[in-house]
DNA sequence: AGGCTTTTGTTCACGCCAAGAGCATAAGCT
DNA sequence: AGCTTATGCTCTTGGCGTGAACAAAAGCCT
């Protein structure tokens, strides 16, 4: 967030501060909490939720517990306040949630797929436009590949070369979709959401890695996932820091995450593997075979040492298949990774744990991605002009200019 | 820079944006540019103008070339505004600077030393005390090896073992030293003046490579080098990039660094090496050995292609011997860096440039990291309680409280 | 039950700040 | 010498957060 130079900017950015925060704790802290966290006078505080709650962007509600003194309210969102469209879109199926100010998701369709990018996105696409309404201020989603800024999408596993996908998303959709639509690949939106709302809170620097067929991390830096100069960035599974030397679908050679993900554990133990099919019996090699995982386990560690090595992480998790991992082998995990690690570093290494929100990241992460363009001084301005809610409360009490058009926002 | 929520807080942050541009474009700009930069009234300019300069942060002076109208003036540093002090240690001796507002440096001393930490901390710490004075704002002190927040550095290669970097400064100094003292590797700092200065100015995410003796190196994010969790990164020296399996000094084993600084090019024409000795037999192998040359370009060039894949920088800077492999084994450094590419990398590689500033950038890097510090409200507040060329324009006009002590701040 | 205490919300006067208009200034240009 | 142009200075204006005074709404105590 740029910061405020004016007086102006000043109240904008109070307003996103306070909208932050309640979003952030998920509606939980009390008006009062909020205005001691975030430094306010009493006044000002009572100016900022006023003018939120006008806007249809917050609503109080009584507080539950009281000790003494006069009862607080705790702000919360709004029923007729914004709605985030989140979807997460797997190998062979996809699903569509929608999301409120605060974190709640509400599960809107879950459909399977045949796994090309028409199949996938058209049917995605014409969800997205049933769900469509005022109140809906962007559509996050998340893949299992690179994304590039312009929106175009490589999934090896799944032979998808430069799909358009916000083009295939707006097939049979009607004029203006919704906007932004933020497209994020799985690891980086799973590291996103576990920064915002599970193990990564509050952390300076951590590193995330999400194990499904492949292997894809990111760094984590002051609770915002690094990106790269021509897309989200999360493609650490690309070093050659597992011990091998396969060529990998990437067009590389020895790639980390071809000895760690679900296409290894298949290649283990001799059924066939990619195209990304097998997660059910990833899942049986997952919990039968213990060379298998230890294998993968032990990769895992080995590129981790790497990566506290040159980057110093205060945590890190593991999503997807990586608690497994951790569970079932975390010994043969620690085992490779201490070894490999300077001495300096072995002195206070990283916690590695679990994420807190598993599977769900990624779909949370696509949410968080689209409030993360919501809650700036130009989202909130978006959402007056447009004005939803007009009128219900305070007819004809605000100057509302219908003037800015809405603007494509890709990234 | 946290940015400004009350009214009072907008002035502090303008002064130091105001600060921070002059001192960014090296006191190039003129006073009506900066206005137009940093899309301030003229009005407000005048007033934050003024008032740095009555706090002797600034001074103005006519403009050089003009065209029609009245002529506008250039800021620039006060004669009796802040400076910072900067040093660079080397293995067998140490530099030390002051640098005024705007990055203009004298060097003050240069002195050899025996390579022990106390024997060049102590020489060092008395060049500094010699050198203190009310307009010294802070020490910048840049050291080849990894630094902990806490001050302690480990350099492999003289023999290092957690040295107490700022308690052996303060040996024979008087009671108060220069406050902060910031303590940082050659590479991070070498990173932050290509950032600010150089090739990485306005580039949101690159890569920044020393080679040395070893290699470090460290992502640059929005201008600043990517520091972990318990000190300056700059360590992708150890991640194992570059093809080779020696175990390190480090305690890790096939450390990219190993194959690339000034030592393997001792090693691989068969001298002896490490100890920090052998400088010049090293720019001797650089300039004669074909064939060493090469080797240390090709593993270079390995281990960037895995970064790149990683982290998808938009530059790849190289400074200390890296500039020479360049230009003497472009191609055998490139040639073994496209192959190691990521398919969807290839298309648009990034550009792999020697950095603008060369050897000079760690002492540079070291005066920035004060200015760093210098340049934010708390900085400039305190700089005007300790109250520097106090009453010489305006007896009494001020109301100082000379109140908040100095306080010890060391990263 | 009634009064007291405690905490929070609301209102308003105040001070500070940047914006912007009007005017002054100092050059180049004709 | 007078005009044009760009910049600096000054003063008024509107907006914002602050903090104090007051009101409100509960729990607590006698």
């Amino acid at each position: 967030m740029r910061s405020a130079t004016t007086s102006g900017e000043l109240r904008a950015h109070n307003r996103v501060r306070l909208l932050r925060a309640v979003h952030d704790c998920g509606a939980t802290r009390t008006r009062s909490q909020l205005t001691r966290d975030l430094n306010l006078a009493r006044g000002t505080a009572s100016v900022l939720v006023a003018g939120l709650a006008e806007d249809a962007l917050l609503h109080e509600e009584p507080a539950a517990g009281h000790t003494r003194g006069r009862p607080t309210q705790v702000p919360g969102p709004h029923p007729g306040g914004p709605l985030a469209l989140a979807a997460d879109v797997r190998e062979d199926a996809w699903e569509l949630a929608a999301c409120e100010l605060g974190g709640r998701v509400s599960v809107l369709e879950v459909q399977p797929h045949d796994g090309t990018p028409e199949g996938a996105l058209a049917s995605l696409g014409q969800a997205v436009s049933d769900h469509l309404s005022r109140r809906v201020v962007g559509l996050g989603v998340a893949l299992a590949g690179p994304v590039r800024h312009d929106g175009l999408v490589d999934i090896a596993h799944l032979g998808w070369r430069s799909v358009d996908v916000p083009r295939l998303l707006a097939l049979g959709r009607r004029a203006s979709g919704p906007d932004p639509v933020v497209v994020g690949n799985d690891a980086g939106l799973a590291a996103l959401a576990e920064a915002r709302r599970g193990r990564l809170r509050g952390v300076r620097l951590g590193l995330h890695l999400h194990v499904d067929f492949d292997l894809g991390g990111v760094l984590v830096v002051d609770g915002r996932p690094l990106d790269g100069a021509s897309g989200p960035g999360a493609e650490f599974g690309h070093m050659p820091l597992g011990g091998g030397d396969r060529p990998c679908a990437c067009g590389a050679t020895g790639c980390w995450g071809q000895e760690v993900g679900a296409n290894a554990l298949l290649r283990h133990v001799g059924l066939a593997y990619g195209g990304g099919r097998g997660r059910a019996q990833a899942e049986e090699v997952l919990a039968g075979s213990r060379e298998a995982v230890e294998a993968g386990a032990r990769a895992l560690g080995l590129g981790i040492a790497a990566l506290v090595n040159a980057h110093d992480p205060e945590v890190v998790t593991l999503s997807g298949h990586g608690p497994a991992l951790l569970e079932r082998a975390g010994e043969a995990l620690t085992g490779s990774c201490a070894p490999a690690l300077m001495a300096i570093r072995r002195e206070r290494p990283p916690r590695i744990e679990a994420a807190a929100l598993g599977w769900r990241g990624t779909l949370l992460g696509a949410m968080e991605s689209v409030f993360d363009a919501f809650l700036t001084p130009e989202g909130l301005e978006r959402w007056r002009e447009t004005g939803p809610d007009q009128g219900a409360d305070t007819p004809g009490s605000r100057n509302v200019t219908h003037s800015t058009p809405k603007q494509k926002i890709l990234q």
